[in-house]
DNA sequence: CTTGACTCTGGACCAGAGTCCAGGCTGCAT
DNA sequence: ATGCAGCCTGGACTCTGGTCCAGAGTCAAG
């Protein structure tokens, strides 16, 4: 049973210690217990904490939907799971497509600029500057 | 010649007053000029340039790209203008990217999901859970 | 002349996810 | 026992794009 200060879960977890500290404040990590001289101890449990913490949001999880992952798994509720992916999924594609719609209407623009001349035959500035543009 | 006040071009231009005045300090617009009570007046350049700002928004350009973005237009830059949409693009490209590889990572999982049983069952939580997973 | 709508200023505040700091303790090695 | 690395706390600061506020002055209609 190994038991880390800090800076070692700190650097086993890939995150900085005021990080670990964030955490905590927020409620992400349950307070962790103290030494006789007050330093924080931590075991195992809270690096797989932070590991999920972690991948979470790689996988796009904000910090407070992260919360929410922590106390559903602790459930074991695998339906919400599920339906916590799905809302974070529904938003990627919204967000994606969004992308999407700027990239096409950006990426037209400079497909038919000459990229020299006058600034009447800048598509992207004659988008900008004209009300008619259709952006 | 029509002399708007900052109300009157908030609403022209569909941004908040002190959107307006928040774009001033931080130098997209010029100081307007004064009535003699103080009042900031406004032409129809302004309202142009808070279009151009719309505009370049919805194109996904942060406000400091938009000032930049306007010094090339004042100078019709061409190639300028088309090397900076190109900047926008590439960035673009590689969020649209990113997301694209969360999204198929989580739909991965979702969709292998049984929605029910034990947790060991959710591919879900077995990815946050799990370090060998392949997040 | 009064009322209500508008405008002025400087500054505070919001979310999100940390990061940094000062001033003071602690723990370990030499 | 001394020095240095590590830890503690509370609070301030970062960035972006605004938004809101109080207290005071102004403008136009009735």
């Amino acid at each position: 049973m190994s038991s880390l200060a800090i800076g070692q879960l700190a650097s086993a977890a890939g995150v900085g210690i005021d990080t670990i500290r964030y955490y905590e404040r927020s409620g992400l990590l349950r307070p962790a217990t103290r030494s006789a001289s007050g330093y924080r101890k931590y075991g195992d449990s809270e690096l797989d904490r932070l590991n999920f913490i972690r991948r979470a949001q790689h996988l796009g999880f904000s910090l407070s939907e992260i919360g929410e992952l922590l106390n559903i798994s602790s459930r074991g509720d695998i339906a919400a799971m599920y339906q916590a992916a799905k809302v974070r999924l529904d938003d990627i594609d919204k967000r994606i497509a969004e992308l999407h719609r700027v990239r096409d209407a950006l990426s037209k623009l400079m497909s038919v600029c000459p990229r020299e001349g006058s600034d009447d035959n800048c598509p992207i500035l004659r988008a900008l500057l004209n009300k008619e543009a259709s952006l």
